[in-house]
DNA sequence: CTGTTAGCGCCTTCAG
DNA sequence: CTGAAGGCGCTAACAG
């Protein structure tokens, strides 16, 4: 069927093993032999299976990222950087969403181990599971991004949300605001607790007590933003500022001002979470906390990169900023 | 190194063959040696290496997705849609990026396949290229989407996009704007082609007359939009309306609108392609045309697998249709 | 009802 | 400088 290695060896009138090494130069071959040889793999247009490749040497040149939301633009964002690095060291990338199920994160890491990927990028749903009990190795290749877990279990990427979190309330107390509103996504996540922290800690020494009656979560999504958003504002006839810790709720929050038209930033002035495109051309241009996410994609791959070549080396642990940009809805 | 059937086989002290049939349940096993072969599984925690199982059967439970722009939302909404699809039917997803280079696209399609993939997806760069000539075998699982190709070169999934841009078109025209401007990708595109021409036509209808000045092209991205509106503006003063046949550009063209302080819909209409959640939160909320994305993501998924399992049978050519959100830009 | 065995395409040690 | 041969983990005849 497929062309393979022996068809090219049996062109050429040597033997496999000689292909073999041309074909990774790995050892001596004399220019004849070696002409020889690739003259026949051109002619019979011989393309190497890798997959036989990687049964063999126990690795393949892919590896996977699991997300718990690929129609998030952060999430998206990020795959793109890394699919980028990736295809210039020559590995693959294989996309697992996970909805944020635990389950279906659980399954997708093992069956990207069955493909012997040669290490995983993950953004775990939850922050308690033990992801090292699901590895093959103690030592498999993994990097852990965006979201914390309780105890470290391997190399990872972070940003920084919380001190970017408490500039941005910092900079609604500074216009006189100090009935400040919370959306988040879900609490049991370490980003949304970080963001939370921030905006306690804003307020906390501004002399501001925290009400809980204006904070709000729920699932990131762009409709739990809106709905989160109505129910603290119906409310609360006194909130005059809201800061929006994810990027989808913004644009749910943002419509519920819209649709309802309450002015902005003259009736209430809001931040919202991570940087794209439109946020310059929203009604008004929105102000946002922007997330280096070209800058986390291409780390997380260069450090598991790293970890492939070497798993004995200390685990690193780096931490990114965030930038607070300023524009006319707040 | 890795626990294999062998050791599940002999655990249970049966012979591969055995254990192989209970995995895949492919021929009787009587029950009382299954039980021996599932507790011995389970008490190795063994798991299957699919890569063996492929590099065996000539064919992975993995298809390639190749796109021109993974940036793109259009692309990324369509990703997560074929992701999504796969893993209910059990394949993953490696997922490609060809930035609009036909170089970096046949390295992906031969990469693809060195890896066995079952199938692609692809969103090709370019209409004239003979993709089937990059595949093994003349029969060889693919489906083409968004962008059409020449002559048709396997089953294929795409959304009509020139109807559905004239009703845009003809909607401005009955607003009273005469002199509407074109901004489009790459003229080379089958998508900017069909846009265009939808555009041309409802001109034609209306005996108003092309002005070649009002039209631009360009790449499709934001910054792109932005300066093919700016040129067309500055120099033509008598334009009233645009029409943006790309999402990107179309925020890049808001983006000249709004820095500029050109009041929309006043002194310029505007309607734009693709709709997001941030659609409805522009200023004003954007009117735009809005493809169907995941049932493309979906359908073309669904293709493939068929194709897959039957690949005689009669190419498809599904053809989407698109819908036009009329919102306070026109 | 179960076991033996020959590969899938490739790499790599061990001998020339 | 080059070949022969074993085996990576699994499937599927073929043979009981």
């Amino acid at each position: 069927m497929a062309i393979g290695i022996k068809d090219v060896a049996m062109a050429a009138g040597v033997s496999i093993a000689t292909v073999s090494h041309v074909l990774n130069s790995t050892r001596y071959v004399s220019d004849e032999t070696r002409r020889k040889v690739e003259k026949a793999m051109k002619d019979l247009s011989y393309s190497p299976n890798y997959l036989a490749k990687s049964l063999k040497e126990n690795k393949s040149n892919v590896i996977g990222l699991v997300v718990p939301d690929i129609s998030n633009f952060f999430f998206t964002e990020i795959a793109g950087a890394i699919e980028t690095r990736l295809r210039e060291q020559g590995y693959n990338l294989i996309l697992c969403n996970t909805d944020e199920n635990l389950e279906l994160e659980k399954q997708h890491i093992a069956h990207l181990q069955s493909y012997m990927v040669s290490g995983i990028i993950i953004a775990p749903t939850t922050r308690e599971y033990n992801y090292r009990s699901l590895f093959k190795t103690y030592d498999y290749p993994a990097v852990f991004i965006d979201r914390r877990l309780n105890t470290p279990q391997g190399d990872s990427v972070y940003v920084d949300t919380k001190s970017v979190s408490k500039k941005a309330v910092e900079h609604l107390i500074s216009k006189g605001h100090r009935n400040i509103a919370f959306i988040g996504a879900l609490k049991s996540l370490s980003t949304t607790e970080d963001r939370y922290a921030g905006y306690a800690e804003a307020l906390y020494e501004h002399g501001i007590a925290v009400r809980p009656e204006l904070t709000g979560f729920g699932g990131a999504k762009d409709d739990s933003g809106f709905e989160i958003c109505r129910n603290i504002l119906e409310n609360n006839p006194d909130v005059t500022a809201i800061f929006v810790s994810t990027s989808m709720m913004s644009i749910g929050a943002m419509r519920y001002l819209v649709d309802n038209r309450i002015a902005v930033p003259d009736k209430m002035a809001i931040i919202g979470f991570d940087d794209y495109m439109w946020t310059g051309i929203t009604n008004p241009p929105l102000s946002t906390i922007k997330q280096p996410t070209v800058e986390l994609g291409v780390k997380s791959a260069d450090l598991l990169l790293k970890r492939i070549e070497d798993r004995s080396s200390d685990i690193v642990n780096e931490v990114l900023q965030a930038e607070l940009i300023i524009r006319e809805s707040c």
